[in-house]
RNA sequence: CGGAACGUAGCGCAGCCCGGUAGCGCACUACCUUGGGGUGGUAGGGGUCGCGGGUUCAAAUCCCGCCGUUCCGACCA
């Protein structure tokens, strides 16, 4: 491919809007475009990148028994209320104006409504579907170039199987698949135990990559092997525990303590003796959540534990209805209204405690959670800190921001019993398909890797996903010795299967097309000059390393071959 | 949705405080020059100054409203 004729749009300087050097690059060696917040073109050479790495999942895919289908963006709304998920979704789900229809931000309906029609036999079992399309959500901010935005590419592959240990299987094959294509990609990545959130389900895990950019925190132990998205992240302390004496309840005075800090400096209190307590609404439900001390919630895990679709923390004023004082004086004693009640594992069978008095400037002492509070249940509600020793061999974890780039959820049975999709067993017993679900973010890929293989200079592409295998720059492309090496060269290289841009411009100063190169990073640069002709030789260039090999005219093409071999591994 | 900043040529910016001819660099066009790390020069083309109102003889500039973009937070399968 002759530069002179490809729609390469580079920038020198860099675009106000793009904070993450990704962004950045795709900007400046003029792969995308944005065309509104969170909404972009992809432009040819970046489109090429984007289709090979599709093509990279489409292989591994296949190589599961994959079936890659196709399915409608534009969804009835009414096949999402089946299953709550227009309200779990809430202002992420785009709604048309003048239909009742939705933009989809995922397929699991629209694969379930399929299965229900066609899929009745335990026979018709395992199946594993998979489309690569254009998915919509109305991010609240879009951020980070394509990482986080309003329109994008997820391959989303489906499992339908006929037991829980199919499902089992169908999960690790597409675990195994997933290793090989982040691998094939040429990412560095990690694996971390994750929360299914409003996808619903009983396990998943994400495929995380390691970045400040990331919007996901990871608190991980590498030498216990314990890895773990915060959301469902746990650690190893001690429950809070009773004391032997065990007095009546008794109110105090508290007029200028409202946070727990408050309470440990003016009354000396140790700060896990205080039971903090909340008020969340799970589906409009109030419940009182109680965490030791200054632990801090975590929503993701509270979700979970109340089996809710969606969750908010009480306003104000409910506050004041439902207990009768502010936030920071509300307990579990003297409570105005009945309350659900759910605490923090670590608050187990606890006494000693203080607590609000449902009354502002006042607060118990001496309560015992099993005799004064009405506690239903305790869930591990703690959002974990850096340096708590981990589940595993108590080492210290540690915390760390990533991308997402996968994520693959057991999803069991919760759509195929919404929309009724049932299948006989061998017995003739009904039974609902059970289901997992698998997803990657296209551009999420292509986005880690600039992040993971960049410098001052530009990209650096690894030769799988790169939009070319060879850049060949003609320095001095006005001489007919130069213009003819590298017109045969770029002849050549083709004929043998490599993908060839070739910097044919005239009038254009080497160090201007070296700067472009280097910018646009395919792995190797082949340099066409007088410098090295006039021996015989041309030099080749590897952009990731930056060695660089003097190499006889004849030679190039093998030694290129050779070389995008080595670097593909 | 809270807090903040910014919208002037394709990109990066100045001009605004103190109202009076719309500017600079890059990119683009033509010619000359140079030729292994963004050559140097000459001459050009391109902007309803985000939109709408108001004040004024006169608004990029002052006032009000809206829209957009970005950053921090909230949210985020």
């Amino acid at each position: 491919m002759r530069l002179t004729r490809y729609f390469i749009p580079t920038l020198k300087e860099i675009p106000a809007e793009a904070v993450i050097p990704s962004h950045q690059l795709m900007l400046r060696a003029g792969m995308i475009r944005g065309l509104s917040s969170g909404i972009y073109s992809l432009l040819p050479l970046g489109y090429r990148v984007w289709k090979k790495v599709m093509q990279i999942i489409r292989e591994e895919m296949d190589a599961i028994g994959g079936m890659e289908l196709h399915l409608p963006a534009l969804n009835p709304k009414e096949i999402w209320e089946e299953t709550g998920r227009v309200e779990a979704f809430g202002d992420t789900m785009f709604h048309i104006k003048n239909r009742d229809l939705v933009l989809a931000p995922t397929h699991e309906e629209i694969i379930t409504h399929i299965a229900q029609a066609f899929v009745h036999s335990y026979k018709d079992m395992p199946q594993i579907w998979y489309q690569i399309q254009t998915k919509f959500r109305n991010e609240p901010r879009p951020k980070s170039g394509v990482i986080r935005s309003r329109q994008f590419l997820m391959k989303d592959a489906y499992s339908l199987d006929n037991s829980w240990e199919g499902l089992d299987e169908s999960y690790q094959k597409h675990f195994d698949a997933y290793c090989r294509i982040y691998d094939r990609c040429g990412l560095n990545y990690f694996v971390v135990g994750a929360s299914s959130g409003a996808m619903g389900g009983s396990g998943s895990q994400e495929f995380m990559v390691e970045s400040d950019a990331g919007e996901d925190l990871c608190a991980f132990n590498m030498e216990s092997g314990y890895a773990a998205n915060i959301e469902v992240a746990t650690s190893k302390l001690p429950p809070i525990g009773r004391v032997d004496e065990n007095p009546e309840v008794e109110k105090f005075a508290t007029p200028n303590a409202k946070a727990i800090d408050d309470l440990v400096e003016q009354f000396g209190l140790p700060a896990e003796r205080c039971a903090k307590a909340l008020v969340y609404f799970a589906d409009e439900k109030p419940w009182l959540i109680f965490m030791s001390g200054n632990d801090q919630l975590n929503e993701s895990k509270l979700q979970t534990a109340l089996k809710a679709n969606v969750i908010r923390p009480a306003h104000d004023e409910e506050l004041l209805a439902l207990t009768g004082a502010n936030a920071g004086s509300i307990g579990p004693v003297n409570l105005k209204t009945k309350l659900p009640q759910i605490a923090d594992t670590r608050l187990e069978h606890a006494n000693d405690m203080v607590s609000g008095a449902n009354e502002n400037g006042f607060h118990y002492r001496n309560i015992d959670l099993d005799r004064d509070a009405d506690i239903q249940a305790y869930h591990d509600l703690r959002m974990v800190e850096e340096g708590e020793p981990d589940p595993i061999n108590g080492l210290p974890l540690k915390v760390k921001k990533a991308i997402e780039v996968g994520h693959i959820f057991k999803l069991g049975t919760k759509y195929s019993e919404a929309l009724k999709a049932n299948f006989l067993d061998a017995n003739g017993t009904e039974h609902p398909i059970i289901m997992g679900s698998y997803g990657i973010g296209v551009e999420r890929i292509v986005a880690c890797h600039i992040e993971q293989r960049h410098d001052k200079d530009g990209i650096a592409w690894h030769p799988s996903i790169a939009p070319f295998h060879v850049h060949i720059t003609g320095v001095k492309i006005e001489s007919d010795l130069v213009r003819e090496h590298a017109d045969r060269l770029h002849d050549h290289l083709e004929a043998a299967g490599l993908e060839v841009l070739y910097d044919d411009r005239a009038g254009v100063s080497p160090g201007f097309k070296f700067k472009d190169a280097d910018l646009l990073g395919m792995p190797l640069n082949v340099i066409v000059g007088e410098k090295h002709l006039k021996d015989g030789n041309i030099e080749v260039k590897i952009r990731h390393s930056g060695e660089r090999r003097i190499v006889p005219v004849e030679d190039v093409v093998d030694v290129c071959k050779a070389l995008i071999n080595e670097l593909s591994v």
